[in-house]
DNA sequence: CTGATACTTAGGCATTTGCCTAAGTATATC
DNA sequence: GATATACTTAGGCAAATGCCTAAGTATCAG
């Protein structure tokens, strides 16, 4: 039994909104201003701010101010870490899915 | 830009939560009844009935009630889902370092 | 048929979420 | 210095979430 990642609680939250995915797709391509990222959504801005501090608290995005530009990165380590647990759960599913072919086989075999 | 998938709200969602990624881990070694996972939670079976609710929504498990018993089993289909959305975004991300190694390393031999 | 077991439904309540408007503050630009 | 630009803070509000207790209903066991 993996133990309880806190971290993951945020990492899945943040993610489970299609502005804020939208914005991770957008940022793989590289940084952007926050006017440039907010731009496709018809939202006022401070929404589009909330969504932009639930995904630096959840360590997927990085921020940084240079004059009257704040510009957003992408940081990969959270969801590297969401990925590894999704895969962690269907190895463990397949693994049994497999076990059960197994004792399919035998049992065909034996009759 | 990949198209908005409203499943990947409620399947991110549905794990977001620590008693409901919990419930995943423990089906990944096969079904289980509603009593015999709710058994770890310290939490009323009204509570974690919910939980099961926004899971079964999710499509992450199937229930199947036979006499009193409901078992619970999980449906991977979605999980996989989610894993490769995730997937896809680490591409983007490395493909994208990639080219910028190259730009560096051109830059570099340029001098 | 009487209990015990395994959910199930109904309702309530505090907190969090996702949006908004209005009014700031801190740079640039003219 | 006046105006525009790019956020930022403060506050408000409806809906969703996560928990609870109390009171069902539907098997199963004796």
């Amino acid at each position: 039994m993996p133990k309880y990642q806190p971290a993951l609680d945020a990492v899945f939250h943040a993610l489970a909104d299609p502005t804020r995915r939208a914005v991770i797709e957008r940022l793989g391509r590289g940084p952007r201003a926050v006017s440039q990222l907010a731009e496709p959504f018809a939202m006022a801005m401070p929404s589009f701010l909330q969504h932009l501090r639930v995904l630096e608290k959840a360590g997927l995005i990085r921020s940084r101010k240079t004059g009257r530009v704040r510009t957003i990165t992408l940081a990969p380590r959270q969801l590297k870490k969401a990925e590894g647990w999704l895969h962690t759960q269907r190895d463990l599913w397949e693994q049994r899915l497999d076990q059960l072919d197994f004792l399919l086989i035998t049992f065909k075999e034996q009759s």
